[in-house]
DNA sequence: TATTGTTATACTCTATAACTATA
DNA sequence: TATAGTTATAGAGTATAACAATA
C-alpha cells in the first residue's frame, strides 16, 4: 500500500472547524460574547427551560465549567436563572427577550460568514455536504446520550 | 428571522471531529502512538526532509511542542534526526522504513474506521461530501501559509 | 543580529474534590 | 442517601521567555 488517498477525515474536520470558530470570535467580540457565552445562549433553545446540569450536558461542558459564564449573562439580563418553586436545589433557565435577539443576531452573522466560505463550492455539493454533515453529527450526538 | 434553519457549521465540524478523534484513540494505543505522535509521522510524508521548526509549522504546533514527541520518536527507530552538514544548527527529519510503516498500518485502520461512518451516507452524497471537506479544508491551509 | 533547537517557566483551560442546601 | 449548584484545588495542555550553538 503506497500512501493514502485522502486525509483522514479528523485531520480535515478539527482544522477546519477551528479556523471557522477563530474566523468568528470578532464577530463575538463585537456582541461582546465569548464563545461559551455564545454557546450557552444557543444550548438555551426556544424551548423554556432546564436545569444546569442538563444545559451543561447539552453543550458538552462540565457543570462547573459554566457557572461563571451563567453569572455573567445573567448579569447582563441576558438569560433568566428563576428557582423551581417544585425543587429549590434546581434553577430554571430561559432567554430574556434581549438575550434571544442578541444570539439571534451573531447567529446571523456567524452563519453568513460560513456561507461565504461555502459559496465557494457547486450548488449540488453544497447542499450534499450541508446534509451529510448534518447526518454524522446528529448520528454522534445520539450516540453520546 | 424566526430561527437559524441549520446549526452553525463550526458546532458541527467540532465536535464531529473530537468525536472521530477520539474514537481513533484505541487504534492509535495499539501503535503505541500518541495523537502528535501520529500527527508528526503524517507530517513527515514521503519527501525527505525538513527542519523541526517547519514540521512544527506545517502540522500546527508550537515547536517546543514536539520536541518530546521527536524524542520518543526516534528513540523508537521511527524517525531520523539527522544533523545538516550544511547548517549545523538544523536537524533533517525523516521517516525510518518502520516509521513508514507503522504510519501507514496505522492510517490504514483509522481510515477504516471513517469508512464505517461514511457508509451511512448515500453514495453520491459521500463522494460529494469528500470532495466538498477536501475543498473547504484546502482553502483555509492555503489561508494560513 | 537572526535562527535552530532546547529547557524552564507561566498561563489557560478543564476536570476533580469538597462543601451547602435541598430532596 | 442522593442531587443541584457552588467554590477551591489540582491537573493537562499550551504558549512564552530565556539560553547555547551556529549562521
Amino acid at each position: 500500500m503506497p500512501h493514502a488517498q485522502r486525509p483522514d477525515l479528523a485531520a480535515m474536520l478539527l482544522p477546519l472547524g477551528r479556523a471557522l470558530a477563530t474566523a468568528e470570535l470578532p464577530v463575538l467580540e463585537r456582541h461582546d460574547l465569548s464563545m461559551w457565552g455564545y454557546v450557552v445562549l444557543l444550548g438555551l433553545g426556544d424551548e423554556p427551560v432546564y436545569t444546569q446540569a442538563a444545559l451543561a450536558k447539552a453543550i458538552g461542558a462540565d457543570k462547573t465549567r459554566i457557572i461563571g459564564v451563567l453569572d455573567e449573562l445573567q448579569h447582563r439580563a441576558l438569560i433568566r436563572r428563576d428557582p423551581d418553586p417544585a425543587d429549590r436545589r434546581a434553577r430554571l433557565l430561559s432567554l430574556t427577550p434581549a438575550g434571544r435577539t442578541l444570539r439571534d443576531r451573531a447567529q446571523a452573522e456567524i452563519q453568513e460568514k460560513e456561507n461565504l466560505l461555502l459559496d465557494q463550492l457547486p450548488a449540488a455539493d453544497r447542499t450534499a455536504f450541508l446534509r451529510s454533515l448534518h447526518t454524522l453529527w446528529s448520528s454522534i450526538a445520539d450516540q453520546k446520550s
